[in-house]
DNA sequence: ATGTAAATGTAGCAATGGCTACGGATCATG
DNA sequence: CATGATCCGTAGCCATTGCTACATTTACAT
């Protein structure tokens, strides 16, 4: 028989690394939102925008603070660095653009938040540009 | 001020767990498609199709019998369990309609196979309704 | 100014998914 | 049936992301 088994597609896409990317536009998209709605970004805002526990938050900020992403001084507010903000206005962009678009595919707000957020981290450029074609 | 911080639309969406769900939507229907490409399904296959180690590949599998997804005696083929066949027909057909919906959205074939890995754990019954819908 | 509540940090545990190194099992093939 | 190649399991390491419990800092009210 001897059937080559063909890889997948994307043979980097070593799950612990994605993931790993994934959090941080998570982070850096949830410290933008907040700042822009209560002027300062607490701990203790990540922790209940997420439902984990303020721990959990610490660890992945001071993570983040180690890429150069946020930046905060301890038992202060988190702040988004240069880089940290760029990032998180291109992940809100394309947030927004997923949003949007499966709206006008015909799915309802709630299901359209929620299904957004899953996808936004898998929507490469080629695919980003073909749903904001759809959107015009 | 005290504003409130909005939750998540998914509060239940704890990393983790969510994690663990997809390498076991991953791991059913990589079993499925190596059966039928091959015949059987062994433990080094699916360490080639996701490009991890068989070592990664046997704990997860491990943990995948006790869920009764998978089933499989030591040094013997990888098998999907009644459960494990079900989900695994259910991830498929899930998956082969994002992929089919990118490609006619104007997503070249590689981008669509890549983005649509991604994207299908992601896709909720309504989104998936929508996208069944534009693909008529 | 002092004390208490809220916010944050630290210690330490578990689960998941990576890895290398090593050893045991299985299977062709001579 | 022996033996080497291939497959697979186990031990044991690390990183990430959860948690509880406890310690510390900050801020506010009296």
């Amino acid at each position: 028989m001897e059937k080559k088994v063909k890889a997948r597609s994307v043979p980097f896409s070593q799950t612990r690394s994605r993931h790993a990317s994934e959090t941080a536009e998570d982070y850096v998209e949830a410290v933008m939102e907040l700042v822009e709605e209560k002027g300062e970004c607490r701990v203790l805002d990540l922790a209940r925008y997420f439902n984990v526990s303020h721990v959990t938050v610490s660890r992945i900020v001071k993570r983040l603070q180690e890429e150069d992403l946020l930046y905060s001084k301890p038992y202060k507010p988190v702040e988004l660095t240069a880089k940290g903000s760029k990032l998180a206005k291109r992940v809100k962009e394309r947030h927004l653009i997923v949003l949007a678009f499966l709206i006008k595919l015909g799915v309802d707000k709630v299901n359209a938040d929620i299904d957004s957020e899953g996808i936004e981290h898998h929507v490469g450029s080629k695919t980003l540009a073909a749903m904001k074609n759809f959107l015009k």
